[in-house]
DNA sequence: TTGTATGCGTTATCAG
DNA sequence: CTGATAACGCATACAA
């Protein structure tokens, strides 16, 4: 049914061997072989099988993505450019979905990947899972971190959100606003609490004193984004601006703002985190801070692959929209051409 | 470094056939065997190779999800919930993305599935992809189709959306609307078309006539449907309400009307489909149909796996929120628990 | 530059 | 019920 390396070889006139350094790129092949090789590959549409390079080259060409069981816009554009990624670089992604038991506190679990991939990609919130991490390192497992926060076993992509979260808040403080709230995430121990410390520094240095009552920890959802805002816009000397720690989050902030009757930003200024789709979905769109998702899935699988480099830089940027400056356009950008 | 089944054969004083026939399931082994066996595995950690078991047997416990680069939530959620379902089926999920030359018009483009996945699935776009099919069949690759509309080779995971699109358009008859508008797919070719087609018939059916004015079609994007409402809303006899087939669209129609000062529902009610989570994000939260994703994911891998049956039913519903209600609720929803 | 023997880790076949 | 042996498709080491 499909062709093999000996189907090729015999089709070609030469030994199998000679297809096999053909395939692996080796340059020492008689051109009129080449030629024959490729002839035989196109006629019988060889395709080497995966799994009989990986047995007996101990190589796979297979990447091992784990991404949590958690329908994030995040982890789903995530995936979606790591995937594309791998392909351009002739890897093979085969994705890890962990739930319930590896999400809540210290686990023990074991993750099992027989697939034997080359590499394994942790998005968060696994990059600073010590269990995870450990396992993958008894078993000698390169591994690439994402937006990790903490040192550990293997390649880390790090992101520091706390500049550009300072000049989102300098940004705040040009359009006049002194009190401004924050809907934090739940778990300081994550990389998102960059955010937080971008927060309190820009306040800090900006002379504002800091007021606990202001900042709310809550879920990465909208229902409790929703909580939050009622909390903090029931406050006696309520903020006049408030900074959500993602985009999902800063919707579930509008939306109860509107549902209250107040005008964005007139009476109230939002802003997220991430340029999620969703951030332009609304009217008006969201004051944001673009997370380069593509290029970090990129510099992920060149460290992971050592192909298809060089990495590109990561930088992020604040977009600025009309729940904190008042234009009223609709945001046309999208993230596909 | 990593343990074979020869290691644990020798831990567990047993030939290393014994342990195959252990891991394979099989009953014929002496209890005191299985035990010892089971105790080796466990203390050596072992996992059996996925190359060595396709090699030998013929089958990779590998699922080939076949999905178009384009960021669309819809592709998103699949790509998470087939990758869950495959997990807990116990196979491994390999994401092939096509780009480009996949997207445009006939291609002729070849698919390279070294991987040999015991089975291939295929999500909109792909599914009525003739160039695709006729590559797989060739290859005698079992077939997943999810929401093909004409029949061809493999298995199809049917989705009709016309009669569960009749309801939407009985809810608009009930709030008194006779003009209402769709936002349509951009190609008539494509599964999405029923949407069309309820659309027309629920008019029919009502003794309305249908007005060619009143269907515009354009690309599933923000902006585009944002153009589309324009001119929808500058119509003379301008509709009350419309349907988007997508909920990015019915968020870009939303977005317009508020910024030309149109109260939704009030002045113009606004429908999407698909139950995106996009959909709840807005003010008001949108009335949309809820397609079933998770359910479509688990149906498409117990067929592709013949496991973790029985494959549940398949029902799209209707979910009516603000956006043509008037209700003042926040939507708070979510996908995940 | 090319070909031969060997082995990767597992399952299948068939003998005991 | 259990175990030897071959085979899967390819790359590696070595020989020619």
């Amino acid at each position: 049914m499909v062709a093999t390396i000996k189907d090729v070889a015999t089709a070609a006139g030469v030994s199998f061997k000679t297809v096999s350094r053909f395939i692996n790129g080796e340059t020492n092949i008689r051109p009129a072989y080449r030629e024959r090789i490729e002839a035989a590959i196109r006629e019988l549409n060889y395709q080497p099988t995966l799994a009989a390079r990986q047995l007996a080259s101990q190589k796979s060409f297979i990447i091992s993505l784990v991404v949590a069981d958690v329908l994030f816009s995040y982890n789903a554009r995530m995936m979606l450019a790591i995937a594309a990624e791998c392909r351009r670089v002739g890897y093979h992604l085969m994705t890890e979905v962990l739930g319930g038991e590896f999400l809540q506190g210290p686990n023990t679990n074991r993750i099992n990947l027989s697939a034997r991939p080359d590499c394994v990609i942790l998005i968060p919130p696994f990059p600073d899972d010590v269990n995870l991490l450990r396992q993958l390192e008894e078993q000698g497992l390169p591994v690439v971190r994402i937006a990790a926060i903490g040192d550990g076993y293997g390649t880390t992509i790090r992101i520091d959100d706390e500049p550009v979260t300072m000049e989102l808040m300098q940004h705040f403080f040009d359009m006049g606003h002194r009190r401004i709230a924050m809907i934090a995430p739940p778990l300081p121990e994550r990389a998102s609490e960059s955010r937080v410390r971008g927060y309190r520094r820009a306040l800090e240095e900006a002379g504002i004193a800091f007021d606990p009552a202001l900042l709310v920890r809550c879920p990465f959802s909208l229902a409790t984004a929703v909580d939050a805002t009622t909390e903090l816009l029931a406050l006696p000397d309520r903020p006049t601006a408030i900074f959500a720690a993602s985009d999902t989050m800063a919707l579930g902030a509008m939306a109860r703002a509107h549902q209250l009757g107040y005008r964005v930003p007139d009476d109230v200024a939002i802003a997220g985190f991430d340029d999620a789709p969703e951030s332009r979905y609304s009217f008006p769109p969201i004051t944001t801070i673009r997370q380069p998702i593509e290029d970090m899935a990129r510099a992920a699988v060149v460290a992971a692959t050592k192909r298809g480099g060089p990495a590109p830089e990561i930088r992020q940027r604040l977009k600025l929209r009309g729940s904190t400056t008042g234009d009223r356009m609709i945001c046309r950008e999208t993230n596909f051409a």
